[in-house]
DNA sequence: GTCGACGATACTTCTGAGATATGTCCGAGA
DNA sequence: TCTCGGACATATCTCAGAAGTATCGTCGAC
């Protein structure tokens, strides 16, 4: 049975006449009187009563009739339904990002992509940078935002772009000695208590400062550990130590505290997106025209890498990622 | 777009190759490929990514899939309704009788006919014999039980048959000096007061009575009038009066009453089944097939009518009715 | 590099949808 | 009763397009 088969069975139940719905149909009588003999001895039962009063449904061909509107209402649905998704308007985003991305390019991102794209579900998954890469690799999630470039198994078929820079920045209580002051320098770390983020699997602060402070400093090992950023800057408020972390920090001040600049200014890895290669799911390019259009660095990071392509375009395999 | 597309695309999403699911479809690998092609341009968005792994669905294929399948799901299921409401499995049946058919054969044919077809929806319409004629003639109801011939404009349409002989009773109260003689002779009856059922716009126990009493009997213009038979057994037993009323009666005993026949026997209208000569539906057959079944001399006379056809014959136009 | 797998393309074949002409049935009207 | 006309079915032809065959282009694997 094809879709010709229920779009003439309504048009003929519409007219209640042969010639005429073969007319609204564009064809002639005869075609239509086959195809319709050809669908009721399909079905096995006689679907209009042909009268000389007109042509009235059967029982069996009201209940073939409101099967058939559904079906023809599906068919329509399904081209309009993948023509949207193909622009981008639903479909679903499953993004990885490290906690420390909600402070800053994350809530400008998110609340200008929910406003163009109400459509599209987004999943949100905070994650390390290794979870998220591998995540990726494996098509768990689509876009992942993670510190530096990533690596293992894989990595390879993804594309990087850095969309921040960060460098080292500490904080301290209002009461510490360091308070009021625009700078410290890193010497002067290695006689305080130090708070950081722990570094084991993940390229971190404490990668930047094992170099600056020297591989066994003794200030590093003896560091008080704190995996969220909140917490870094809660325990330098109470006196602690001195809590040391990305730039991206000073986006969340709090009462009681003073941040300052460590000298000399110290990069830290940067804030990289990433996503496959091939990947060119409508949703993520809506996705990274967000981007390119809310931070015209980035913009241009992810032009120099994707090519000026629209959302369509296959092609550019000359990622300077791996 | 055709059936066929979608067909096509489901089995390619579920096999993940063009070769295997040209096989599975038994067509060649080419006519698949073209066929593909052709949908997703008029869809006009790539549905599937070619890869060397396999052939996956986009996120438009996803979408388009998704409603694929449930458009054929509807159409698989139009032949299956219409199968079944062809075979009067499901529909509806739009039944008018009157009140006192509930009394003798319509508990019966009703409870067979719902343990038989147990999806077809019945609406039981009480009425008078008039108004269900005209229903039927209307095309609002789809069979009738009444009492007598059908007549009035269109009843020629119908076809009409008894299922049911009556012949007058007496009903009084067991204190009544009838009570527990077999029969009472109607002049007896003259010298009572009688209860019967209102004749006005219908052919009923009054009709009857007129001739076997005299058109202008003092006892039948002062009679009391019940339209229901419960009413009449009930006021009968309080002892207002002689109860008359259709031998179907018998089937209502009551406390304190007393049934006697009337002599001589007096034959009442029948009880007459009608349904539109032209109609054929299923669930009506399977309807005329439990009346059938369920009552041999009534099978009988609707065997004589309609001919030994099975549900689905067409022809049969030589009704003895009109 | 060659080979092989896979999908796309080119071209042919043939099914079947649709067109035209005609038949059959039946009710209306003379 | 006969004819006429409207309406659907049937017969036959035509042609679009679905499917088949052969071949090409591409891309990994070896």
């Amino acid at each position: 049975m094809e879709a010709r088969h229920l779009r003439y069975a309504l048009a003929l139940a519409e007219h209640a006449h042969f010639g005429r719905a073969a007319g609204a149909l564009g064809i002639a009588q005869p075609p239509l009187s086959k195809q319709i003999a050809d669908l009721e001895r399909e079905v096995g039962a006689r679907l209009f009563d042909r009268t000389r009063q007109g042509v009235f449904p059967t029982a069996a061909g009201a209940a073939f009739l409101s099967r058939a509107r559904r079906a023809l209402d599906e068919i329509a649905a399904a081209s309009v339904d993948a023509a949207r998704a193909a622009r981008g308007e639903t479909g679903r985003l499953r993004l990885g990002f490290i906690a420390s991305a909600l402070l800053e390019p994350l809530p400008d991102i998110l609340g200008r992509f929910s406003r163009e794209r109400p459509d599209v579900r987004l999943e949100l998954h905070e994650m390390a940078t290794r979870r998220s890469t591998a995540a990726l690799v494996a098509g768990e999630l689509d876009v992942a935002i993670g510190l530096g470039r990533p690596g293992g198994l894989g990595a390879e078929q993804l594309v990087s772009v850095p969309i921040g820079h960060d460098h080292l920045v500490a904080v301290v209580s209002s009461t510490h000695p360091y308070a009021g002051q625009p700078s410290v320098d890193v010497d002067r770390l290695q006689r305080q208590p130090l708070i950081v983020a722990p570094g084991e699997d993940e390229p971190t602060v404490v990668t930047g400062l094992r170099t600056l402070l020297g591989k066994d400093s003794p200030a590093l090992s003896g560091a008080t550990v704190a995996r969220d950023i909140h917490t870094i800057i809660g325990l330098a408020a109470c006196g602690v130590g001195v809590g040391l972390g990305p730039s991206r920090m000073l986006t969340a001040p709090r009462r009681g505290t003073w941040f300052c600049e460590v000298t000399p200014r110290t990069p830290l890895p940067d804030l990289v997106l990433s996503f496959r290669a091939r990947d060119r799911s409508p949703a993520l390019n809506a996705f990274l025209d967000v981007i390119r259009k809310n931070c015209s660095e980035v913009g241009a990071a992810l032009d120099h890498r994707l090519g000026p392509l629209g959302p369509q375009e296959e092609g550019d395999r000359d990622s300077t990622s791996t």
